[in-house]
DNA sequence: AACTATTTATAAGA
DNA sequence: TTCTTATAAATAGTT
């Protein structure tokens, strides 16, 4: 039974995220076929399990169908971006006044908030702030290994200089934490592992 | 409210079917976003209403990505390559004044990394930090206002039937936060204004 | 896979 | 149209 309200945000248990996987799947698929029986729609779902399984869903005869058509209003969207593109760099002929900011690519990374935050109540807030905590995780994880393989190739390099210093210095201040390999004697020195600490209350 | 269970046919008044499709399509694609979230799951939805205006769904950077991942596991796919190709090869007339913003509706709430993290170097992780950052300080004012408002109307209501207990209770237990209005006497209760802490290191 | 206490979605009403 | 509300439907945890 369900103790209480959904928290958005990555089931951790693996078995239980797969069974929920399962469930919420085919509830997807459902509420997909009730939609386009209901409502005359045509619809389309691609999922990826998190173990890259692929599941395809389609209300017509076959997904390719409804990626065709997809397609057909993509491409006119990069023409538009194109069409501003061009517009921006030989002088403004002509301005579409109801173009807007999602057409245009604003940074190659970079984060969007695809909402109006003034829209949301309070609990949809707190789904958003969840997220960006999984975020940062993600960001700081990547960071920390490109930082680790930096610090290793450095390593490296220096091995056959440090090894004979091995027993002269051998300073033991934080270990780089878990799944490092440990070169013994080696001092990560001043570049540690970046750190986040997110506190709600 | 609903009379009975849903009968699995076209709805038959056109604007029940349209209500009906604006409450589904947007059910549907939050049950997507939570699939995703939840179980690390990557999903697309590309959907037409019965006039063919087109909406679209992705749980990643851009719904592309979760079809050309699709593609790879569809027979079908050296066809729909050879449109994209086409459609790339030789450009096509715009038609500014008929294509606006709502060509293609997103869905409009959650956040996207508009990027594959797995590219970023460290200095754009921190400038992705840094989003992160600001966005977080944004919902939170917005969620604070929303609990703020919240508890004022709730001392407007009660205000003249506190009034008169003003010299029973006087507990003073963390008087809320700046900008407050203090009614003097009532007690804000289980509700605090939320707090958020970052720490970098 | 089935059950069930709850939450969530939503059709119709206001 | 947007908000409300009664009710059906989905589903997390359990068995």
């Amino acid at each position: 039974m369900r103790r209480g309200k959904v928290q958005l945000r990555r089931i951790e248990d693996k078995a239980s995220r797969q069974v929920s996987f399962s469930k919420r799947r085919s509830g997807l698929f459902k509420k997909a076929h009730e939609l386009a029986v209901l409502c005359d729609a045509e619809v389309g779902i691609s999922v990826f399990s998190a173990s890259g399984r692929p599941y395809e869903f389609c209300s017509s005869s076959s997904l390719e169908n409804t990626i065709n058509r997809y397609l057909q209003f993509s491409d006119a969207k990069q023409d538009v971006s194109k069409h501003i593109d061009e517009a921006q760099n030989h002088g403004k002929d002509f301005a579409c006044p109801t173009i807007n900011s999602e057409l245009m690519e604003i940074a190659p990374w970079s984060l969007s908030l695809k909402t109006d935050m003034a829209k949301l109540d309070v609990n949809e807030l707190e789904q958003l702030e969840n997220e960006l905590s999984d975020t940062f995780k993600q960001i700081q994880s990547r960071k920390t290994k490109l930082l680790m393989d930096t610090i290793n190739k450095l390593q490296d390099q220096n091995g056959a200089a440090v090894e004979h210093n091995k027993d002269v210095s051998n300073n033991s201040e934080g270990a780089l934490s878990q799944g490092i390999h440990e070169e013994p004697g080696v001092q990560p020195a001043k570049c540690h592992a970046p750190r986040c600490l997110l506190l709600f209350s």
